[in-house]
DNA sequence: TCAGCTAACACGTTTGAATGGT
DNA sequence: AACCATTCAAACGTGTTAGCTG
């Protein structure tokens, strides 16, 4: 079944996008401002029709879709390809739009922050897709957003509805199919959170990924109800406690003074029974960690595909194919489209017909610390050497992908996992995640000594925790930094079994290494997305370029309570002789997530040391 | 015949209780 | 007794797919 399953994801037959047609087909890119100015009408008529908007609302500020904006499915008949003929808009085509024309003074100050919004930026270039069900079904990305400007001492909800962009309703191929169903019954999500104190909104990221869509007008545990083949637009709502009188999950969000509401335009997604569009599907298969089952991990692979993950650090950052990149193709080859990057499996450029694809905005990280330093990624806004604005989208995103896991928000444990002979895993916490104990568990060290750091809680930052080995090596690290030492060549990327020569200790570690290593190590990261098309692949060090095969010796690594397992993952297949991540210490968010459903630290920098 | 929807399924993650060691 | 690490299993989330419906 898995065979079966896999050939047909290769293509779906839905897939239409992403056809050589579609995507040729798309010269009347300026007719669509007239369409989309005339639909975004229509959208505005649609809101207030259904009451969606408050009164006094000004709809084109609720609903701010940049008339040039193509990422969404439209109707327009020319399908989704016209939409993805677009490139990333720029920032002022995707910035939040507050809704409320009249806020109170206190309310003006308030700014919602979308997270991850590269990621949304991506799915919104293909045209988002949110799959329903009659049981409900969560929607990725989630809505994270972080709050500021609120009062510390004011308590607010925070709640978050979906409105409908237009009214209308659409085909599999993104055509007008009709008219809008009728209205469903309005449902808002008031974050379980609520009510909280502005400080403590402010603190940590609002997250809405518990939120379910359904197709069930029946359904009753508070589920959003939507209609399928529709499109849709998420808002986030900031109201206040002395303004919340009428709040309920089964009324429309009051507005006016006291209510400022938000919304996003990449997060506009057409609902789906089904996914049409095979990028999509693409994309949260590699993204949300739920669906790794259906990753291309080894199983089943084609030649071609196992060739290019193996030599995956070769390759350069390859990012969606756009509009623009086709037409370039095709200046470049004459007009042939005999080497179409649409040709490959999974509809993205190959390797080998991919380096003139190279959008500047997944060039490589700039060098920007020692010589040997190499700043791979930061969180937005904080401690970034790069500008936000220079920073290379993918490799923000692909930073989020590089950070594993670290539960925050739920307090549960972080857990750091590598692959390979190398570190296992471990469950991580000190000045970071201050309500845990920090632990680590190396294995597959050198000379097979099994060594068990537990770094302790470094509460006040000052250095703790016992190291078993390598102890002196370690302790020239900050107590807030767990570190690891490993043994790059005894890791390999055919999992934990690969941990051949080890000793006893370490054999063990890998026998009995937490479940959740033994299940993930051979599906995250990059190195197991066969076409790196999501994020940025580091360079690999000139050694390892001239063979895929990893050296020899120590590896140093540190990382913060965020996983590290990733970039040790990398490394030990890369052949990077270090990494190095740096944490954040006055950035550390409790609450810190992922969009792709992870719970990461705040780890806002991280870097590779040459050793 | 077709598009859209549903439910069963396999695979993986998350979560918390149980267990054992220190 | 308290704490911690580990194991285990159930619940949950995900995309796929065959079959159903209109």
């Amino acid at each position: 079944m898995s065979d079966r399953r896999r050939s047909a994801a290769a293509l779906s037959s839905r897939a239409h996008a992403f056809s050589v047609e579609a995507l040729i087909g798309t010269n009347k890119k300026r007719k669509l401002r007239g369409w989309e100015e005339k639909e975004l009408e229509l959208s505005m008529e649609s809101l207030a029709s259904n009451g969606q908007l408050g009164d006094g609302e000004d709809p084109a500020n609720c609903l701010d879709i940049d008339p040039d904006s193509e990422a969404s499915p439209g109707s327009d008949g020319e399908g989704l390809a016209e939409r993805t003929s677009c490139s990333f808009g720029s920032p002022a085509d995707l910035t939040p739009t507050p809704c409320d024309p009249s806020p109170s003074a206190s309310m003006e100050e308030i700014q919602v922050e979308l997270q991850c919004a590269d990621l949304w930026k991506r799915f919104h270039d293909i045209g988002t897709e949110m799959i329903i069900t009659k049981a409900g079904r969560r929607m990725f990305p989630a809505m994270r957003v972080k709050i500021v400007g609120l009062d510390p001492h004011q308590q607010y909800y925070i709640a978050m509805d979906i409105v409908p962009v237009d009214n209308k309703r659409y085909s599999s191929k993104w055509m007008v199919a009709g008219n809008a169903d009728s209205p469903v019954p309005p449902r808002v999500y008031i974050h379980p959170d609520s009510l909280a104190s502005g400080d403590t909104w402010m603190r940590q990221v609002v997250s809405f990924d518990k939120l379910k869509l359904t197709n069930n007008e029946l359904e009753d545990q508070g589920h959003i109800i939507l209609h399928s083949m529709h499109k849709y637009q998420p808002r986030v709502h900031v109201i206040r406690k002395d303004f919340s009188s009428e709040l309920s999950p089964t009324k429309p969000v009051p507005t006016g003074e006291g209510v400022k509401t938000f919304s996003f335009p990449e997060t506009v997604f057409t609902t789906v029974t089904a996914y049409q569009n095979q990028q999509i599907t693409r994309l949260k298969i590699d993204r949300n960690p739920f669906a790794k089952g259906f990753r291309d991990s080894g199983r089943n692979r084609t030649g071609l595909e196992a060739i290019m993950e193996t030599y995956a650090f070769w390759r350069p950052p390859v990012r969606t194919l756009t509009f623009e990149d086709f037409t370039n193709m095709q200046k470049q080859q004459g007009g042939s489209t005999g080497t179409s990057p649409t040709t490959s499996s999974n509809g993205t450029p190959s390797p080998s017909g991919a380096t003139h694809l190279l959008s500047p905005s997944c060039s490589p990280p700039t060098f920007h610390l020692a010589p040997n330093t190499f700043n791979v990624g930061c969180r937005e806004s904080q401690l970034c050497n790069l500008g936000l604005s220079e920073y290379p989208a993918c490799a923000r995103s692909n930073m989020a992908a590089l950070q594993g896991y670290g539960g925050l928000a739920d307090g549960s444990y972080s857990r750091l996992q590598t692959t390979g002979g190398a570190v296992t895993s471990a469950q991580a916490s000190d000045s970071f995640l201050p309500q845990r104990t920090s632990s680590l568990i190396a294995a597959g060290m050198q000379g097979g000594a099994h060594t068990s750091l537990a770094a302790g809680n470094s509460s006040g930052g000052s250095g703790g925790g016992k190291m078993d080995a390598y102890g002196s090596q370690l302790a020239s690290f900050p107590a807030s930094q767990l570190q690891y030492v490993m043994q790059a060549g005894a890791s390999s990327t055919s999992g934990p079994s690969a941990s051949s020569g080890s000793s006893p200790s370490s054999a063990h570690m890998f026998s009995g290494s937490h479940h959740h290593v033994q299940q993930s190590t051979y599906n995250t990261f990059s190195l197991h997305n066969p076409y790196n098309l999501y994020g940025y692949n580091f360079p690999a060090s000139p050694r390892l370029a001239a063979s895929p095969e990893k050296p020899q010796g120590g590896l140093l690594c540190s990382s913060t309570s965020a996983g590290a397992f990733a970039e040790r993952q990398y490394l030990s297949n890369s052949g990077m002789d270090s990494m190095h991540m740096i944490g954040n210490p006055a950035g550390s968010q409790q609450g810190a997530g992922s969009c792709d459903g992870r719970q990461y630290g705040s780890s806002s920098q991280m870097s590779m040391h040459m050793v």
